[in-house]
RNA sequence: GGCGCCUUCGUCUAGUGGUUAGGACACUGGGUUUUCAUCCCAGUAAUCACGGGUUCGAAUCCCGUAGGCGCUACCA
């Protein structure tokens, strides 16, 4: 059977993460049968329409690589061909029309039973369940019902994928493409994802459109495959997975058919998988063309292997590297971490061996210095590293030690220890 | 309210009649790095929603209940 696939978004905000996943399973689908990936902008609710949001759908799975064959078909554009099929029905006794609008006439019993792809699961609606539904709304727009059907009909699409919250709607859809003498498309019916508490995600719980996570750091192959997973296993059960090797092994039979939660955590500890990954030369690439603004582009590269181990998203690069050009902003609660009692006495000391080290420092003799003066002070050496460290940088986690220090410059250094001396703990 | 879907560690999940219920994230502890991070090792954590069956034996099959969520628009 030939395979066409849809993604059939509507233009009423920005691309959302949840969208990103049912997009990626209906490409995931065309791809992996060599099939075909239309994109349909289902604008047909004037009220509704944001301006920007086709971009942004258009920019969010271009960014993403998520490329489609045909489109994108405007609906807003295809009005007369709605109009033209729901008159059909009119002719036909389907449908009526009632306050300007035309109306399909759902049948008295009987009942309409499916089976849907995911979890291959058998579904029933009684048709005394359900009510007469608009067609053609009085605007001359079709109602979703209509456009789906008859779009999804004249476009070939099967299977069509689409959200679990269109599961009720199928009847409609089903008896609609009988009473048009069409052979109705299999349904892939994608579970929700839901926040933390449970409910279908929405911005309410702080969920981001694509860009977003693009602009927070995030690496789109990272995106793709923690979205992936959300919700469907690889037989081969592999975690890290590329867009090739998902093509490769998807099937809409290895979908999950519950709900599942969105974790930020996850998605940040894989996109720090792929960081870790990437080739120096590559993410140094990735980190300028995301940073657009940094003041010294080329100063980046060096840095990348320092820092490498150390960023989860692109965007921490700077959070990692701003103690360098920027007086740091310290924090007594960073220093709390760190269990040692007489944290200003012991500052006092670090600042007076520093002083003895007198000018270029080398990295065997400070590090012998201050493992002695852990000793000599009876606390531990990791504790007593740290302490410089946040001392020098405001944060607990930065480049390695003695090097954030050279690209510092020992006066500069010197200079915060001191201050932070003297002013601890009143920041 | 009506209709529908769902239910294994906190989260993502493996599991299709016989497993010490496995893995990943997170968390905790330890090791490597004389420092953070990375990496490695170990550990805590699911009476498999609950109640009945069927069976020698059930997370797995059947029935029921509860809870959660979704839909219930001339929105999609």
């Amino acid at each position: 059977m030939n395979i066409k696939t849809r993604f059939a978004p509507s233009p009423t905000g920005i691309m959302h993460i949840g969208s990103v996943r049912t997009a990626l399973y209906a490409y995931l689908v065309a791809r992996h049968n060599k099939g075909t990936f239309t994109l349909r902008i289902e604008d047909t609710d004037q009220n509704r329409l944001v301006e920007g949001s086709v971009n942004d759908i258009i920019d969010s799975l271009k960014w993403l690589g998520l490329q489609f064959d045909e489109g994108p078909i405007y609906q807003s554009e295809r009005k007369e061909v709605y109009e033209k099929y729901a008159r059909e029905l009119v002719s036909s006794g389907a449908a009526y029309e009632k306050d300007g609008a035309i109306w399909f006439k759902l049948p008295e019993d009987g009942k309409v039973i499916f089976t849907d792809i995911i979890g291959s699961r058998k579904i029933e609606f009684e048709n005394s369940s359900q009510k007469d539904f608009v067609l053609l709304k009085s605007d001359g727009f079709p109602t979703y019902h209509l456009a789906h059907v008859v779009d999804d009909h004249l476009m070939e699409t099967n299977p069509v994928i689409r959200a679990e919250e269109w599961l009720p709607s199928t009847p409609k859809h089903i008896l609609l493409f009988k009473a048009f003498g069409w052979e109705a498309p299999d349904y892939a019916h994608i579970p929700l994802i839901l926040g933390t508490d449970r409910s279908k995600l929405s911005k309410r719980h702080g969920a981001k459109g694509a860009t977003e996570f693009r602009k927070d750091g995030f690496l789109a192959e990272a995106i793709l495959n923690y979205m992936a997973l959300l919700g469907w296993t690889p037989p081969s059960g592999k975690e890290i997975l590329s867009l090739d090797e998902m093509i490769e092994e998807f099937d809409l039979k290895n979908v999950h058919i519950a709900p599942a939660v969105f974790d930020l955590t996850k998605l940040e500890w894989m996109n720090g998988e792929y960081i870790r990954k990437m080739s120096d030369m590559e993410l140094t690439k990735r980190l300028q063309e995301f940073l657009v603004d940094h003041p010294a582009p080329e100063k980046i590269g060096p840095l990348v292997p320092l820092i490498k181990e150390r960023i989860k998203t692109l965007a921490d690069f700077v959070l990692l590297t701003n103690f360098i050009t920027e007086e740091p902003e310290y924090d007594l609660s960073v220093f709390e971490k760190i269990k040692i009692v007489n944290q200003k006495q012991v500052l006092e000391k670090i600042n007076e061996e520093m002083q003895k080290l007198g000018k270029d420092w080398k990295s065997d003799v400070f590090e012998k210095t201050f493992k002695d003066l852990a000793t000599e002070l009876d606390i531990k050496v990791g504790d007593m590293f740290q302490l410089i460290r946040i001392a020098v940088s405001g944060q607990s986690v930065t480049p390695p030690l003695f090097e954030s220090i050279q690209i510092l410059g020992e006066d500069e250094a010197l200079k915060r220890v001191m201050n932070v001396a003297k002013k601890f703990p009143n920041f």
